[in-house]
Parts: structure tokens; sequence; C-alpha cells
DNA sequence: AATGAATGAGTTTTCATTCAT
DNA sequence: TATGAATGAAAACTCATTCAT
């Protein structure tokens, strides 16, 4: 049978640094998650790691700098996926389709990634608040120019019922709420998510295109 | 001759309790929602509140007590707006639209305590987690039975395209996501809003109801 | 008999600030005195001021500020104590004589205040190399300026062996490293002292004043 | 064609032992001189050295140990220096004249040594306080030699008004003080500093031999 | 009722120092 | 020999919280 590993609790091992920086940020993403960044302790994240505190100041810096450094990984994580999900060849709303499946996935796939860039990113005070802003503009825009593409080119007029980037920011919001849901309801298959989200939204939006607008049946006040 | 008042100069006024409890809680809501709950110190709430910190302590309670006294007093308050805005005597698509556009006028008007249950609660650890959630519970529950009530009238099967809950959820997250972006586009008017989302979502959900389902047009893979 | 005083080891007596400060100001000379800026912790001086630390810092702010209160107050002292020494209507001997007196009145005095101002303000990093060096600059100058109204009222011309601002700092050096023997030596008594310097460095320099210079013998090198 | 040396690449070369061991005292000396004992980081000192840390340690043991070794190079540099340059067969006020002007080349020469010395080796902690008092001793006692037989040879009695010992500590102190004022006007020659220190002590050393005294024109209170 | 004065307890951060290769 | 990798230990500092007046 396989020889039990050297256990030496005291000392690390000695590993070359890029192997270390993985283990310290992917602790610090669990300890961050767990407990968002102000309560997260160092202490905590250094016996998570398995690893000195030292050595994490030494490879990653203070702790907002570490914030930072898990904010940006798992930030270019998430656009990846998305990106590589995504196919440029397909009508607006197939992409539209596989972006949201590609983000589902990468919510299953990294919860605590996503629970990191969510809930915490935005209250840790700092420049992180910004960095997520922008992240989710990107995203943001990203939707806007679909549902933007998908209307001009069917000659969807500008109207009062419609603006680009507030529906865009409506549906992100939506996908990102859903996907809290889901943190509560983890026996739904990430398909039926987007696809429900593709029936609430987007079957309104080709409403809007053909015309059809809703307006309320009495005067409001 | 000129009565020579004892002045104990900096000594704060003898007040009735409920009033010095109001002052205490703007005070707490102003900083809890500039810094966030870890961010602020008992330190400035009694500055704001002009208030020394044992009379926080005595009236409200510790640091934790007294953010749970500021998230229940505005989760009242909006709960209480948007019960009030709303008629029971009308279709549930009226009932939704005033919904919405209440709950964007307390949005507008108490744009702090807004903050303070979105963006913060859910970060302060403790119980306050729950009580957002809760929160949020009863609003999407709110959403569901509506969507729920005017599905069924109209003999919407349960599909698998659809999920009164999922979708209730999907459109609370689009409500407070367009509630951010306006914190950002202030100019935009609150009957706007809500037309937009009125549009993007309900009309799809009339879509679905009359049969009109998005499917992807190439096998998912 | 004399009841036994109310001794609560706990907790300190509640005390108006500008007493505390003072018992703050004075255990932070003495440790500083004790071991040098870097080597004084701010442990041992809340032990021996007997205060906790958050007093200190809430009184008299982080380690480089309260440092900073000791320099600038011992300065102040040791500038008063020699300013209060000196009169001015008398010739500049006696001022000398006079300043030097007050100033070993000083040392002998306030032990610990010289010697944070002597061995350890310089080289604590930070400002104090440059409040001590001012303070340093003043002391010489003052010194100059008698010696050089001492000399040029008796005709002294501008020679070779003679300069103002040299001489006087290295009248201020024989002073101070005077002092630094006398804390080993503390059985001579401060006039003493004073009288040394006065015989060594005066005489020699009523000799330049009257024409007669030292040369060495040898041509130099 | 070009040979293929095997190159690793940040690894230093191999060499003697002394080599290494002056890299790294000139390395050390300059760091501390920078900063001082406590601000000195042995990172910082092994970056100059251009050696690795344990390198240090193994050779020239932990920080302070360093720190000693420093100290007793750089004193035993000027103990020679002066030492060669004064010559036994010639009057006291000669030898004076010559340990000055030595001293004066020893600082000029090595600045960074004479720093050290003067500056940071009291206020290390440890026992180089002693160390450098020793030292000073050293050449205190040698200037007290110098003054007492220039003294008793010319048949000065033991006044109030003298003292060899506290004499040399004094003209000690004011050679130093005037090494540090060259340290910022370093335009003067060093040969005018050590006219200035004889003139100004030696001509009253002489007056005071010669019966001359000076004293209080009023009663010292 | 109201507060200035006071602190316990915890955190982040930075060294000098030493393994293990 | 020589070093990158690793850490123990201790420092400064900052809160929320309470006592005594």
């Amino acid at each position: 049978m396989a020889q039990d590993v050297q256990r030496s609790p005291e000392r690390a091992k000695r590993l070359p640094r890029p192997v270390r920086e993985k283990q310290i940020l992917d602790a610090a993403v669990e300890v961050f998650s767990r407990h968002g960044y102000h309560l997260a302790s160092m202490d905590e994240i250094s016996d998570v790691a398995g690893v000195s505190k030292p050595m994490i100041y030494s490879y990653l810096g203070a702790k907002e700098e570490l914030f930072g450094h898990c904010v940006r990984r798992e930030s270019q994580r998430l656009l990846e996926a998305v990106r590589d999900g995504v196919r440029a060849d397909v009508p607006p709303d197939m992409q539209l389709w596989h972006g949201l499946r590609s983000f589902y996935g990468f919510v299953a796939a990294y919860r605590e990634s996503w629970i990191v860039l969510h809930r915490h990113a935005l209250t840790a005070g700092g420049p992180f608040a910004e960095e997520i802003t922008a992240l989710r503009a990107r995203a943001v825009a990203l939707v806007r120019d679909l549902v933007v593409s998908a209307g001009t080119e069917r000659g969807l007029a500008s109207q009062a019922e419609f603006s680009g980037e507030g529906m865009a920011a409506a549906l992100v919001g939506a996908a990102e709420s859903l996907a809290d849901w889901w943190l509560d309801h983890p026996d739904v298959a990430d398909g039926v998510l987007a696809s429900w989200l593709m029936n609430l939204t987007w079957l309104g939006f080709n409403d809007l295109v053909e015309g059809r607008v809703w307006r309320p049946t009495e005067p409001a006040e």
C-alpha cells in the first residue's frame, strides 16, 4: 500500500514560489469568501494556507494587496470563462444565451470566487469598489451591445420604454440575483436558470422590438 | 439683572428618550451608509449624533445591536413605503407597477437607508445576513404571488421555461440593480425605471403565458 | 492612624488631562533615556506611566510623535534654563560663564532629558535629527555672537587662526563632552566644570585677540 | 567559437574567505552609517554586499556581532591612523598637533566609519556603548598625558582651575564637534581645523601654565 | 441623564534568524 | 560554499466597550 505521506507539521516543505503563491491565493479566497474582507484575519489565512504569515507578506503583500490579488485573479477567471463560452458567429440571443450559461458555469465551479467578487469586494474599502464596478460595467456594456445591435437591426426606434444601458443593467442584476438564489437552491440545473432569464427578458425585449409596449392602464397619479 | 445661568457648555440638553434615539439612529444610518459596518466607528457616530458614546450604548446597545436597529427601522420603512403604494384592487401588472414606483420612491427619498440595506447589511456578519435575506425573501414572495396568480389565472401550465419563484428572484434583482444604476444616473425619472422593468419582464412573462417560448436555436451541446 | 490609601491597582484614577499628559511625558523621557528611541517600547512606557497604551496614543500620538513631544519639551526646558541664567548687561565672558553654569545646572537637574537630547534624538530617524541640529545650531550661534562681539570690539582682524563659528562649534562640543564626562564623575561641582572650560578656551581666545598665535614649529608635512 | 560557460547566473563566485569578509564589512559599514544600527536591515546589508544573508551569519555572526566587527575594525583604523601620525620625539604641542591632523585625515578618508563610530555606536545598545566609551577613554588618556606632561614639566601645580583629565575630555569633545561641523562645511582644509583647536585650547593652557587664570569678575552667586 | 477618562483584547505588520537543498 | 524558502517572536497601533463622576 502507498507509503504514508511524510507529515512534518512544523515546517512547510520548500516549494517553488509560484506554487506557494497559488496555495496562498486559494486559501485567501476561501477565507475571504467565508468571513468577508474585514472579518478575515491574516492568521486564519496563513493557517488555511499552511504557511506562516511572513510568507504571505513577502509573496503577496499586506492584507489589502492580497485581497486585490484575489479580486484580480477571480475577475480574470470570470471574464475568461464568459469570453470562452461565447461565439461571435451566432445571433445576439444565442450569444447572450451562451454567455449566461458560461456565467452560471463559473458560479458553480468557483462558488467562493463568486462570493468574494459579488458580496465582499464592494465593501472592502480601498480601491476595490472601483475595480468591481469596472468589472460590472464591462459586463453591462457587453450585454448592452448585444441588446442594442439586436434592436437596431430590427428597427427599434428609441422609445421612452427602452434604454439599452438601463435594460442591460437590469438584466445583469437579474442574472446576479438568480445566481444568489441558486446558492440556496443548488439542485436546479444551470441551463434552466439561463433559460428562465432568456424567457423573462428576451421575449419582452422582442415584444418591444415588434412594437408591443406595456403601459400602465391608468394614469400614473 | 442678567440671570447667571449655570452654563455647562458642552453638555447636551436633556431630551426625551425617543428624540435622542432618533438622533442616534439617524446618525448611525448616515455613518454606516458612508463607511459600511466595519469601517464605521462608534466615535464617528457619536460625533455625528452630537451625543456621547455611553448614551449610545445605554439607549441602543452595542455596535451590532445598533446596526440591527438601523436595519430594522429602514426595512420597516421600505416595507411600509411599498405596502402603502400598492392597491389590492387592480390587476397584477398594475400592482407590480405601483410596487416598483414605490420602491424607487423610497430609494430616492432614503438613499442612505437603501445603501445600508442593500450594500452593507449582508457583509456585516452576525445575524444581519439572515435579516436581509428574510426581507428579500418577503419581496420575492410578494412578486412571486403576483406572477403566479397572473399566470395560473390565464392557464399557464408549469413549464420548464417558467418558475414563479425563480423569475420573481430575477425581477427583484433586476429592480435592485437598476436602483444601483440609478445612483449614478440620478437624472432619470423614477417612473421611467419602473417602465423599463415592466416592459423588459412583464411582456416576456405575457409571452410565456400565451405559449410563446424562447428556446435555443441549436442544441445546447 | 492614617487610613491606608485606596489602592485600586487595576484601573487608574480619573485625572484631568494635563496631569496625565505630564505623567506620560515624564515616563516617556525616562524610558527613552534608558533604552534609546528604538529599543524603548510603548509597553514599557505605559507601564512606567501607570497608564494604558490607548491613553498614550489618544493624548500624545504614536511613538514618533510622542518622542517629538519629549524632545520639544526638553529642548524648551534647556533653552529656558540657559536663557534665564544669562544676563545681558555683563561682559561677554561673564555671559558665557553664566550660560555654562546654567547649562550644567540643567544637566544636573534633568539628567534624563539631557541624555535623550544629546544621545538619542539624533539617531531616532525621522524629523528629530533636524530638530536637534537646529537646537544645537542655536546654541552655536549664541556662542559665536559672544565670541565675535568680544573679538571685534577688541580689534581682532579675521585671521586664518580664527573662526567665530568654528570656534563656537568647538566650544559647544567641549561643553557637551564635559557634560558626558560629568555623568561618570558626579562628584565634581558644576561651577568647576564651567571654570575649566573658561580657562581652557577663553584664555586662549584672549591670546588670539591680543595677537598671540600658536603655529606649528615645523612645516606641517 | 563562443565558449558555453556554465552560467549559474545569480550565484556569487567562490571567493576566499577574507575577501568575502571584507565585502561584507564594507557593506555593513555603509549601511549602518546610512541608517544607524536599528534602522539598518540585514536584508539591505546583504543586498549591498552582493551576498546572501546566511553567508553573513556564517562569516560574521548575527547583527549585533556584525556591528561589533564593524566597530572594532574602524576603531582600529582610527587608532592606527592617529598613532602613525604622531611622533614621540617632538614637544607635546606638536604631538597634539599631529594627532589632530591625523584624526581629521581619518574623518575625511573614512567618513562612514566616523559616522558609525561617533553617531551610531553609542545608541546601538548592547556592549557597544562600552567599547566606544573605552575607545574614547583611550583618546582622552592620551591627550591627558600630553597635557599633564606639558604642565608638570613647567611646574603647573594642581589648581582648581586645572584638571588634566577634564580638560582632555573637553578637548576631545571639541575636536569631535568640529569634525561634525566639518561634515557640513567640507570646503575647510583639515589643517585649518587643527589650527583652530590648537589656538583655542593650547594657548589657554599655556596661560594657565604661566599662572594667568580666568576667574569670574563677580562672586558666582 | 450625561460624559470625559480609561482600558482589554485583538489586529496587522516587520524583523532577525535558520532550515534544507 | 551558497542560497531561496521559511518562520518565531515581538512590536505598534486601534477598536469597541465601560467605569466613575
